[in-house]
DNA sequence: CCGAATAAGTAAGTGCGCTGAACTAACAAA
DNA sequence: TTTGTTAGTTCAGCGCACTTACTTATTCGG
C-alpha cells in the first residue's frame, strides 16, 4: 500500500450533500468519457446500486443534462436497457481566451467541447479597467448569442492567476490584483472560472486531446512562454498560482537581455516574436536555428521531465515554428538527457486542438467546476 | 473561482462510512498539528457541530487514540472546557529504512514521530528473497520491542516502488517486481506501507520539518541521488512511481561514465561515494569542487523550481558534503536562473531531521494511511 | 407456444451519520 | 443571587444510499 492520489491531509468537512454531488459527477463523468450507457451499466461501472443510479439519473434527466436515447440495436437476453446519454446542447458554456495581444476571443461551447459560435473584440491597447470592461462586453455578447442556458463562463487569462480567479499580475493588460472572477460573476450572475492561459491549455489538452494517464506538460509559446501541468490527474497551481512560470528560467547566462531585466531567459530564444525576428535575419539558417533552440529547450525541460515523470509534452503555439526541427531536437535532447525509464513512455508532440486549446480549456474549467467532469 | 486541490475527475464512490472516516481524520489532524483542544474548539475549527465532534471524540477515546486531559489552567467566562489530546504512545509504528547499502535500520516510533527504540540488521550482501527475509526479521524483532499495539509498518525502500507497495526495481537488493507490501502484511498481520526512500523522506520533512505550505522537494544524496516531491499537499508518484528519478538526468553530456550506461548523470557528480573520491584526490580544492557541483545542481534544479513553484528545497544526506559551499552555490544559481517571483519565497536548506528523515517519513506513511494524519 | 432464465428498472423500508434545537452543567461578573 | 456565557449532552428528524422484493421485458429451450 501507499498513499496514492488522496491528499495527505483531509480538507474541510464532508456533507451528505457532497457525497450526492460526487456521485452525480461520477455518472456524468462516465457518460462524458464513454458515451451513452444504460442505468445498469452505470451502476456496474460506478459501484453504486441500480436504485441509486436510477434516482440520480432521474434527477439529471429532470434538469435536462441527460436524456434517454431508447434501446440499443443489438438484442441480448433479458429486458433491453434504455440508454441514457449526456445532452451535449442542453446547456452551453461561454469560454474566453485573453492570451492574444491584439484581440480577446471567445466562443460558445457545448458540453462535448464543440465550438458552436465565435466572437472577438479588438483590444486596441485597452488596459486596466478598460480591458476588464472589454471582457465584460465580450462575455455578455457571447451569452446573447446562444438561446440555451449558460452553465458558466471560463476564462483563460495571461499572467499569474490565483486560486480565487484574481489576476495577480498581467503586464500586457496592466492588471494587478484584479478580481476578474468576482467582478464578472457579479455582473453576469453566472459562475465564472478564471485561470492562467497555459493552465487552461493543459486542461483542454488533458480532456480533449489524445492524452493518456501520465503527467502532461503543455508548453505555450506566444508573445511569452508559459507551461501548464496536469500531474496525478490534478492541475498544478503552485502556491500563488505561479506554477508553470518557465518563461523566465535562464537557459543561457550569457544570452540576450530579457524584458524581466535578466539575461538568457527561455523567452529570449523561444517567444514567437523573438524567434521570428531571428529567423528573418539575413543569412539565418532556419533549420539550424530551430534545432539549436529545440536543443536548448530540451536541455531545460529534461530535468523537469525526469523529475516529474512527465509522459506527454505538448508544444502549443505557431506550428510552423514548433513542429519541425525544433520539436525533433527537443525530443532528442530530452531522451538523451533522461534515463530510459523516464523517456521511454514519453511523447513529444504539438497540440491536436490548434489555436482553440485555451478556449476549449476554459470550457473545461467550467465543466470541471460545475459538473465535476473533465 | 478555479479548480483547486480537488482532482479533476471524481474517483470511486463515496460511502457515509467514508465521511465518518474523513471527519475522524479531520479531528485527529487538528490534534496532531495544533496539540490538545476542547471538543468545542474542534467543532469550531472543523466546521462540524459540537454534537458530532463529541460523538467522534468519544469513539477515539474508546479506542485509546485520544485521551482527556482535564481543564486548562486559565480561567475564562463560562464552563471550563475539557481538553482532549492525541495519546502519542497509545499505539506505536514500526518504521524501516532500507536505503543504506550495508544495513537495514528500523525504529519504533510513536504517533508524535518520536523514536522510541532502534534496531538494525547488517545486510551482508543479502539479495533477492534473502533480503526480503531480512526485512521480515527486522520488522518482527521491532514489533517485539514494544508492548503497545502496532498501528502499522512503514518502509522506505530504495528503487522504484509502485502505488501498491511493490518494488518494481531495486538493483542493490536485486529486487524486481517484489511485492514487499503484500508479503509483509501477510506475514505480520498488520497494515504495511512501502514507498521509495526519497518519497518517505519528503513525507518526513513535510510533516515533521519546519516546512510551509508551498511545494517541497527533498533531494536525497547517498549511494545514488533521488528526489521526492510534495506538491499541493500531495505526494507526487508519477505514472509508475517513477517520479523523482533525477539522479540520471544528464548535467554534462561530456561528463564521466555512469552505471546506467550514459554519461554525465547528476549521480556521477553528486552521489556521495563519487563526490568523496573526487574530494580525496590529491590536490583537490574542496571548496572549489563543492561549489562547482552545487552550481551544476542549481542549474539542473532551476527549471524544476521555476516550473513547479517549489518553495522549499531540502538537501538530505551527508551534511559535511551538502551543507556548505555546495548548498550556497546551488541556492545562488537557482536564484540567478529563475524569476524573482519563483525564487523570492524559496528556501534552500539541509534537513532538520538528519539521518532519520527516511525513518520518520516511513512512520508518516502509516500515520497518513491509517489515521489520515500528516 | 409456453414456461424458465435473464436482465433492467421501480417501490418500499432500513440504517447510518449529521444537524438543529433544547437542555444541563459550570463558571465569572454584576 | 441573578445574569450571561461557554461546554457538552440528549433527542427528534432529515438526507442519502443500501437491501429486499417486485414488475417489466426480452431470449432461449423444450
Amino acid at each position: 500500500m501507499s498513499p496514492v492520489g488522496r491528499p495527505l491531509r483531509p480538507r474541510g468537512k464532508l456533507l451528505q450533500e457532497d457525497a450526492r454531488r460526487h456521485h452525480r459527477s461520477l455518472l456524468l463523468q462516465q457518460l462524458f468519457r464513454e458515451g451513452p450507457a444504460s442505468r445498469a451499466d452505470l451502476a456496474r461501472t460506478s459501484g453504486l446500486t441500480r436504485v441509486t443510479v436510477s434516482d440520480l439519473v432521474g434527477e439529471l434527466v429532470g434538469e435536462g443534462l441527460v436524456e434517454e436515447l431508447g434501446a440499443p440495436a443489438e438484442a441480448r437476453v433479458g429486458k433491453p436497457p434504455t440508454l441514457v446519454g449526456l445532452a451535449a446542447d442542453s446547456t452551453h458554456i461561454v469560454a474566453l481566451d485573453l492570451s492574444a495581444d491584439d484581440r480577446m476571443s471567445g466562443a460558445v461551447v457545448n458540453l462535448a467541447g464543440q465550438v458552436q459560435a465565435r466572437h472577438e473584440l479588438p483590444i486596441d491597447g485597452a488596459q486596466g479597467a478598460d480591458a476588464v470592461e472589454l471582457v465584460h462586453r465580450l462575455a455578455s455578447e457571447l451569452i446573447a448569442m446562444t438561446d440555451r442556458p449558460v452553465l458558466g463562463v471560463g476564462v483563460g487569462s495571461p499572467g499569474v492567476v490565483d486560486a480565487a480567479g484574481t489576476v495577480i499580475d498581467a503586464p500586457n493588460l496592466a492588471w494587478t490584483d484584479t478580481p476578474l472572477s468576482t467582478s464578472l460573476a457579479e455582473a453576469l450572475g453566472l459562475p465564472v472560472f478564471v485561470a492562467n492561459d497555459a493552465n487552461t491549455a493543459v486542461l483542454g489538452e488533458h480532456t480533449f486531446g489524445q492524452t493518456g494517464d501520465g503527467g502532461l506538460l503543455v508548453l505555450r509559446v506566444g508573445i511569452g512562454v508559459g507551461a501548464g501541468l496536469v500531474l496525478e490527474g490534478s492541475l498544478l497551481h503552485g502556491h500563488l498560482g505561479a506554477a508553470g512560470e518557465i518563461g523566465h528560467v535562464t537557459v543561457d547566462p550569457d544570452g540576450d537581455e530579457c524584458a524581466c531585466g535578466r539575461r538568457g531567459c527561455l523567452e529570449t530564444i523561444l517567444a514567437a516574436p523573438r524567434l521570428r525576428r531571428r529567423l528573418a535575419a539575413p543569412g539565418a539558417d532556419r533549420a539550424a536555428v530551430l534545432t539549436e533552440v529545440g536543443e536548448r529547450l530540451g536541455a531545460t525541460l529534461a530535468p523537469v521531465v525526469g523529475t516529474l515523470n512527465i509522459h506527454e509534452l505538448v508544444l502549443s503555439g505557431p506550428t510552423e515554428l514548433l513542429d519541425g526541427p525544433l520539436r525533433e531536437a527537443a525530443d532528442r535532447v530530452i531522451r538523451e538527457r533522461t534515463m530510459p525509464v523516464s523517456s521511454a513512455g514519453l511523447a513529444v508532440r504539438t497540440s491536436t486542438l490548434g489555436d482553440d486549446v485555451v478556449l476549449v480549456g476554459a470550457a473545461v474549467l467550467v465543466l470541471s467546476g460545475q459538473l465535476g467532469v473533465s
